[in-house]
DNA sequence: ATCACAATCCAACGATTGTTAGATTGATTA
DNA sequence: TAATCAATCTAACAATCGTTGGATTGTGAT
């Protein structure tokens, strides 16, 4: 028989609840989704996520103690990075979840996606043929820096800030399809919304990068 | 441009973070691990957890707040089930990521797994087909209840508790294959060893059918 | 060297959580 | 109707966590 089954059993559920633990905090939360997108630094992550330094340092720090991100230093600069796709897949499966189970989060996500989305399809395949044939442009307005990291197939990059000096770098005749880091970004329905305002056919993809990933494999 | 954009965000991930929040328990991820087995009253989970009722109760509480379980009255009872296999989904996924990121959880597993497993396949589709074949035994030592709920493809049920009593059931010439809750339940571990001192040949399958659940759909 | 900058460490505060004890509800049995 | 059992609710304590200010480390520029 296996001896002290109790204190066995408590150690490795502790474990695992360190990760969970990691999880529990909405900044870290936003942390993580915008570690998805690809390496920042401390201060990229505080500013995105509209927290100080000092904070964003401790959060981190929680992080790498669970051994999702690591660190490397180049010039002044730390840049942090997920250590492994899996954790992205991880974020993207809880907040599924949520957003599944949790009729708050729901209604909130309703709220600012109030925009009918008539004009393209839901589902990724077609859009994905739509895309390749030219049918639609797939727009992501990160900045560009996370474009570079990993982008969906067939986007072009536009940053948000830089939208409406490049308008003309667009077509009317085509719908624009505007994507970000997720959705919990808004970028992408501000986005939808100034091209609307000045003429062009845009509708709003929800899914991130990351989302996708997690798509693509299941 | 979406108003308040800060204040929505906040809201958003408050809202995922609640899902986590529940993760982050010890006790409670031991709750859901059992639940992943079946329907259960408060008093065996918190006999099988090793906890009062009172602060089961408490948990389960947690749980049903952030809607990842349900409750039915029957009698005098209160049965406890996940609301999805979502949930148990993202119990399996994140306990996993704790084994591939923590190496002290690593260790803890290695520890009580020490017994070599050279009589049967690792991978899980030679192992039904072998099954299948009856050229392996899968066993199941849960209690009954849970194996009646689901149990593995070709899988007997022999209680831990009964298995000194029944060993004439099973048969010497082929391997025998104990499985149980998951990777953190000893009791096929257990069964094992009790096997292996009576002459039988067996090895111990880490996965519950939780996992397996998982691994189906990849 | 000195300075500025990015980031961390340390200490401390208030807020949130885990846990327990005591009283309470709801359903079954005598 | 009273007694019993399963489970919850309420209140309270200690432990943990989020957050901030002040001092410190490591790097690059002057």
């Amino acid at each position: 028989m296996v001896k002290d089954a109790r204190k066995i059993k408590d150690l490795l559920y502790e474990q695992v609840a360190r990760i969970g633990k990691v999880f529990s905090s909405p900044k870290r939360l936003e942390l993580i989704e915008l570690l998805c997108q690809g390496e920042m630094t401390v201060e990229t992550l505080a500013r995105e996520a509209s927290i100080s330094m000092k904070l964003a340092s401790a959060h981190l720090r929680e992080l790498r103690g669970a051994h999702l991100v690591e660190t490397e230093r180049r010039g002044k600069n730390i840049f942090y990075r997920l250590v492994d796709k899996e954790v992205a897949d991880l974020w993207v499966r809880t907040h599924t979840l949520a957003e599944n189970r949790l009729i708050e989060l729901q209604m909130e996500l309703q709220k600012i996606a109030a925009q009918p989305n008539d004009l393209v399809p839901n589902d990724r395949e077609t859009l994905m043929k739509m895309a390749r044939r030219g049918e639609v442009v797939v727009l992501d307005v990160r900045p560009t820096e996370e474009y570079l990291e990993t982008h969906l197939p067939f986007a072009r990059s536009i940053p948000i800030d830089e939208l409406r000096q490049r308008l003309a770098e667009l077509p009317k005749d085509r719908p624009i399809v505007a994507y970000c880091r997720g959705p919990y970004c808004l970028m992408a329905i501000d986005a939808v919304e100034l091209l609307r305002k000045e003429g062009f056919k845009s509708a709003h993809l929800r899914d991130g990068v990351a989302e996708w990933e997690v798509a693509r494999i299941r």
